[in-house]
DNA sequence: ATTATAATTTAGACTAATCTAAAATAATCA
DNA sequence: TGATTATTTTAGATTAGTCTAAATTATAAT
């Protein structure tokens, strides 16, 4: 990745990023070339996928075991994601059942640092009158996700296209017996197993 | 409390201690009196229990829910209480039932901060004869924890005073019908209630 | 009541993580 | 290919949390 990429995705300016990946690079996570950006070392990968294995593993205990809605729980797994004892973690997983899947539908990497690979589409690929069923989302933002609890929309919910507007690429889609109306920009945000 | 104990139960130098007392003074959680030490005010003592009660809980839930030994649930529960969020702790606390004691017999504050109190002896005060519950212990010090580990001792355990040595407090005691030998020492840091 | 000792604070320094503004380098375009 | 623009790095500053060594204040002991 570049400076400015991960600055922008981090919040922080081009200089701070440009100190870190020094920092960053003194300990071996990252290749790093002054002008031409950064990539993860072997060391380096494997720490954020054990990263990620924590943030996904907590989001999973925070939404199933505690019944925080799955709106709040990204910002509460992104403290405790920080928190290190592998100890601690897999035990959290055996306690878990070992999940494969977060409740947003992201895959949690097992203790080998292995992720578990599904066929997914777009909801906004699924064509008149066909059936998917809903299995992630694209985007985690609060709104979003407000958005679609608004709809009863979540993860485990099956649905059908009825109509695809040509002009506007919204949609009509049937769940619960009900119809839904969605915008083009939300059902292209939405993962769906096809059925 | 003076700069110089809590310098010793931080281990940190009283430098150090001095600095983050005027911190905290400037944030009205504690009143501080240079060379006279200082005391929690009412809105610094809340911050302490909801930080206790954070700790405590975080303790039941990684002995009991994760099924982590008592000796390694103290240093990873001395990260979790750092995490910031009154939403999470009230929802872990009903996930666990709202227990009221800590895997070590250390109170829970409640929601209100609000601790419950029971009676408890030292098991070196029980004598020849008597028995006695252990319900904590005084100590969380890992060795501690595992001498007591190899002997079988632990929190929910039945024990009967056999015989108290006059010259060194060394006690002989009863316990899954068999007999213990136990120091002075260790005996002075159980909690019991005597049956 | 001095003097010696202990406790505490201050002065000055260091590291980590951040920032703004300026300089350097790379990429684009006329 | 030279000028312009965009990207990236460097220089210098700031804040928080820590330290050591020196100065100050309080306490204890003649
Ligand atoms: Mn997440
Ligand atoms: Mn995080
Ligand atoms: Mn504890
Ligand atoms: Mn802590």
């Amino acid at each position: 990745m570049t400076t400015n990429e991960i600055a922008a995705l981090l919040l922080n300016t081009p200089a701070s990023v440009t100190d870190m990946l020094k920092k960053l690079s003194a300990k071996e996570l990252i290749n790093y070339q002054p002008y031409k950006g950064a990539r993860l070392t072997e060391q380096g990968y494997k720490h954020a996928t054990f990263l990620v294995r924590k943030h996904r593993l907590w989001k999973v205990f925070l939404y199933q075991s505690l019944n925080i809605p799955w709106e709040a729980v990204q910002e509460i797994a992104e403290e405790l994601e920080h928190i290190n004892s592998e100890l601690l973690i897999d035990h959290l997983d055996s306690f878990l059942g070992f999940p494969k899947f977060d409740p947003h539908g992201d895959p949690i990497p097992n203790a080998q640092g292995k992720y578990t690979l599904r066929a997914q589409s777009l909801l906004s690929d699924l064509s008149p009158g066909k059936q998917g069923l809903i299995i992630g989302v694209k985007d985690q933002q609060l709104s979003f996700l407000q958005y679609l609890d608004e709809k009863g929309i979540g993860i485990g919910k099956t649905v059908t296209t009825i109509k695809h507007d040509p002009y506007d690429q919204s949609m009509i889609i049937s769940m619960d017996q009900k119809e839904i109306n969605l915008s083009g920009k939300a059902a292209g945000l939405i993962f769906i197993k096809s059925l």
